[in-house]
DNA sequence: CCGGGAGTTAGACAGAGTCCAAGTCCTAGA
DNA sequence: TCTAGGACTTGGACTCTGTCTAACTCCCGG
């Protein structure tokens, strides 16, 4: 799929559980018409933009109620603010250190190999692989 | 050097370029003669145990410091806080989601292949490999 | 048309971290 | 020894991200 309609949202948001409400739908349009991995401000900003009024409280809870759902995935690389990443796929992430920027890094080629034993009883949630680089001086 | 006392510590922040202060020093000592990874209120929890008041700016002022001469080294697992980690050398994460308990992982036999090319005029700060695991339902 | 539950809202609140202006400490120089 | 100045520390106000709460709105089923 590379085009994303609300209606298309809606489904997406059917098909994942979720009750497809008017923020719920602006608030997954924003996030999947997008490229760049967005925080929660930046949703905000975005979401009240066009028309529609959608407060804080709102995208906080919808954010995490997608998170709960599997339909994003947060991105954990600036100590100040979580980035929300639409895409659930395996795949890792290269940050820019001094812009913020976050972009993809298709996971097809990348192998890690020597990861120990967990400990008993323990499960892998999942394994964050970011690379951080900066502007060459 | 397997055991630390201030005095080593002393020496430590000079070694790299560091002024020590009293407070430097406990903080510094706080770090590295424990084993976990301490985040910015649990160092300042610590050091305020013993004798010395040490204020909160003090405690943030230092730990940044410490990052800039890589003494330590931050670790972003947790979106609520930062963690620091007074081990320098390469070496990976483990972090167990429910109880906030962060571990390392030696990197001696950990391979990660097949990164791709970065973009001109970008180097390599670090490359953060993070495990999240849960305890098993 | 009505009642009720799901969803939304504004605004108060919490916690991590920064900033600032004033105060203290340490050292070098006379 | 005394003093001036820079380095360091401090309390407290402030900012920012994110959560909570209690009231309100919306929508759907009967």
């Amino acid at each position: 799929m590379h085009h994303y309609s609300r209606d298309n949202m809606a489904e997406l948001l059917r098909a994942h559980d979720i009750n497809p409400t008017h923020q719920r739908i602006e608030i997954a349009y924003a996030l999947f018409s997008h490229q760049e991995h967005l925080s929660a401000d930046q949703v905000m900003t975005i979401v009240n933009d066009r028309h529609a009024e959608t407060s804080k409280a709102t995208v906080y809870n919808t954010l995490n109620l997608f998170l709960e759902k599997g339909l994003i995935r947060e991105v954990i690389v600036d100590p100040s603010k979580v980035f929300y990443d639409p895409n659930t796929g395996p795949h890792h992430h290269l940050y820019e250190v001094d812009s913020g920027r976050l972009t993809d890094i298709a996971a097809d080629d990348v192998r890690i190999e020597g990861l120990p034993e967990l400990p008993k009883g323990m499960e892998t949630v999942g394994i964050d692989l970011i690379v951080r680089v900066k502007r060459t001086a």
